[in-house]
DNA sequence: AGCCTTTGACCAGCG
DNA sequence: TCGCTGGTCAAAGGC
């Protein structure tokens, strides 16, 4: 593997393709709002990179529309991007008046709204559904990514914006002062940040600055000087190897890489396996190919083949509640019952995907997948994936769901297997047979920007409704509740200007141990508790005691369970654990190795300040080589403290994961994530504007590292290199 | 020919 | 019991 230096210069490219939080804050505030009026022909955008997810879409779109990609102005960019939007849907301003009650015009949202159709919170946030098993590969071209693009710009929401655009924002120190308040509120304890906020971009930078201070260099100049360009080979010979799995990035960062000089390398991080790099082209839209193949193709979540899993749809109806229509698949394997349901916007877009069981089969050979999404990229990935390894077992009742489908959330079910490999694989996957997850450790991990926020900050997170304002917020733990169905949702949060509401990315884990998620390594104030809507239980409102630090957290009773503890980390991340904190966490809490390592890693997950940012990008990390491609670079971690003191990553360097590594570099999944394999289902839910992961966890499991679990999650998050 | 999608109808659960 | 809703079935058609 190519070392962390090598890494480091890959990651910025997420974003370029993806409109620039500067964009979106320059839209809030009106600049340049109305500057282009809305002229995008709704067949354009259909095709808009929007579709599910996937960034590259976005970008493709984006640069094929705008030519964003040159570096050149990302509000152009997104821009065009929100002009397709509105012209595609139109009205949006009525009708988000109508709903919010605020004032469209004022925002002008129109411009600033996202490609994404559904621009209208109150409509439906797009979220996607993660299966049980996640594969690295599949994150990357789940659907995800297709929130993320859809989101905000955001490291939480998965949307990198390493746009030149956002790069100023970023290099702004302003713009990530706008990002304090974020949390402000405590009424909105978990308060969304304003998509338009620079600053969310400017945090994405940090974060993948901190979480991996090798790359400092490279962002900088992504940022800063977009117009540069790295050649991913060029710095990473092995990273090539590390990253074959790269699948649809991969295969448009390796195609158009080539040809093009001002080609970045991506890393995107696969919310569940891990990292994926791929050099982007700032040039040419990244992957239009991508796009295309995650969106609309079938997209990570349209395609049902994408998973790497031949699906075949037997039903579609329209939903109550769902503004799209939802769509049945089954696995096509004569034994397999496992199930998908994805709904996706008119434009092709996923909006969510739920998995429902588990694979209890081998992926089909390459050639054998659905045409739709089983493309080369899949097959790449698969043959690469050490996940295959778990498929194996898959008549043992394991399922491995290792799907290596770009944007497409892998199966849970190579977890179990990849944990054994985790490092090499970083599938997340889990369930095992149904049943078999006594205890269960739920990980909820969303990404959700709340643009509105800068109307009200009232929402609660209970809330889901607007309030009035444009803004929302979207409840992921109400759905959490069944255990037989475990599901991680993406959410794809379509960021409609002022409408919409992307959500920080929100960690939620639920273990049997209380104690688990309150030793979690940092300092934790509590502020509050009440008794919230669906839960008798009362939730503990806490917040981090590191000054600067406005993570929050919030634990309670899992309404279904009452032996599960269901802990939400919010906000952003800055700081790293407390060195004493860490130590004893260590001693009390865990006797988890991972837990161990990640101590001693110390990489925090929380949002670095601007300053911490730059030191901690200086700083290098315990990882190595295994930079963690992922998503901290990628950014929806940037919000949460994912990882660098992520026991995952220490499970990396664990896992032997070196240079030259052959295997996919995927950020190693937690040995919590590891045992998930062990239960039945596991799903991973991102609703609106928040990712879930549900995965069954095995008594005895180490929650001690439970905050790095989720943040790995959070880092695995479809970042959002989308947009 | 096989596989998949489409789509209307049917069924079951729930309030 | 009724109506609503979500999920599934299965015929028809397309690739």
């Amino acid at each position: 593997m190519a070392g962390i230096d090598d890494n480091v210069s890959i990651i910025g490219d997420w974003i370029l393709t993806t409109p620039s939080p500067r964009t979106y804050f320059t839209a809030m505030l009106g600049d340049n709002v109305g500057s282009k009026p809305p002229s995008k022909a709704p067949a354009e955008n259909k095709t808009e990179g929007f579709s599910l997810g996937s960034r590259q879409t976005m970008t493709a779109e984006n640069s094929d529309n705008k030519g964003v990609h040159h570096g050149g102005d990302s509000s152009n960019e997104s821009e065009s991007m929100f002009e397709q939007k509105s012209s595609s849907r139109g009205g949006l301003v009525e009708r988000m008046a109508a709903r919010a009650g605020f004032n469209a015009p004022r925002l002008n949202t129109e411009s600033i709204r996202p490609a994404d159709p559904s621009l209208n919170p109150d409509i439906r946030s797009p979220y996607l559904t993660i299966p049980p098993g996640l594969s690295p590969t599949t994150l990357l071209e789940s659907p995800v990514f297709v929130s993320n693009s859809l989101a905000q710009p955001s490291p939480t929401t998965g949307k990198f914006p390493f746009i030149p655009n956002v790069n100023d924002r970023s290099c702004n120190p302003e713009s990530y002062d706008k990002s304090e308040n974020y949390f402000e509120d405590i009424n909105a304890t978990f308060a969304f940040k304003p998509a338009a906020e620079p600053s969310s971009s400017f945090f994405l930078g940090a974060m993948s600055k901190q979480s991996f201070p090798n790359t400092e260099a490279s962002v900088q100049s992504e940022r800063c000087h977009p117009s540069q360009s790295v050649d991913p080979r060029k710095l990473h010979p092995q990273s090539s190897n590390m990253f074959s799995l790269q699948g649809d990035f991969s295969r448009s960062s390796t195609e158009k890489d080539t040809g093009s000089n001002n080609s970045a390398v991506q890393r995107v991080f696969d919310p569940v396996g891990g990292s994926v790099e791929h050099s982007l082209s700032l040039d040419e839209p990244q992957d239009e190919g991508d796009q295309r193949v995650s969106g609309e193709a079938g997209g990570v979540g349209g395609a049902p083949s994408e998973d790497g899993y031949n699906w075949r749809k037997y039903g579609q109806k329209q939903v109550k509640g769902s503004e799209y229509p939802r769509s049945y698949y089954k696995c096509t394997h004569p034994t397999c019952q496992v199930k998908k349901k994805v709904e996706r916007s008119h434009e092709g877009h996923i909006t969510e995907i739920i998995y429902k069981g588990a694979h209890n089969h081998p992926k089909p050979p390459p050639n054998r997948r659905s045409s739709i999404g089983s493309s080369n990229l899949l097959s790449d990935m698969q043959l690469e994936l050490p996940e295959q390894t778990g498929l194996q077992n898959g008549t043992d009742g394991e399922h491995v769901w290792a799907t290596a489908q770009k944007g497409t959330v892998a199966a849970p079910q190579d977890w179990a297997h990849d944990h054994i490999e985790m490092t090499s694989s970083a599938t997340i996957s889990p369930e095992n047979g149904i049943g078999q997850a006594p205890n269960t450790t739920h990980i909820e991990s969303g990404v959700a920007v709340d643009v509105s926020s800068t109307f009200s900050n009232d929402e609660d997170e209970d809330d889901r409704g607007t309030h009035g304002s444009v803004s929302l917020v979207y409840d992921g733990e109400g759905d959490e509740s069944e255990s037989k169905r475990r599901k991680i949702e993406a959410y794809a949060t379509e960021m409609s200007g002022a409408s919409r509401a992307i959500r920080e990315p929100r960690v939620v884990v639920q273990t049997t141990s209380e104690v688990d998620i309150l030793d979690d390594g940092y300092r934790w104030r509590k502020y509050g508790q009440k008794v919230v809507k669906g839960n008798p239980n009362p939730r503990s409102y806490y917040k981090c005691t590191s000054v600067g630090c406005t993570v929050r957290k919030h634990v309670e009773r899992a309404s279904h369970d009452l032996k599960s503890v269901i802990t939400t980390y919010e906000g952003k991340h800055n700081h790293d654990v407390p060195a004493a904190r860490n130590s004893s966490h260590v001693n009390s809490a865990t006797s988890n190795t991972a837990t161990a390592m990640a101590s001693s890693v110390q990489t925090h997950a929380h949002r670095p300040e601007p300053s911490q940012l730059h030191n901690s990008m200086v700083r290098p990390t315990s990882f190595g080589p295994f930079t963690l491609p992922g998503r901290h670079q990628l950014g929806p971690s940037p919000g949460f403290s994912f990882g660098m003191n992520q026991p995952g990553l220490a499970n990396l360097a664990m896992a032997g994961l070196g240079p030259g590594q052959p295997k996919l570099p995927v950020l190693p999944i937690h040995p919590f994530m590891a045992h998930q394999g062990q239960s039945n289902e596991m799903g991973f839910r991102f609703p609106k504007g928040e990712a879930k992961m549900e995965p069954m966890s095995e008594p005895g499991l180490d929650l001690s590292s439970n905050t790095s679990v989720y943040q790995q999650l959070m880092s695995r998050l479809p970042l959002g290199p989308q947009m």
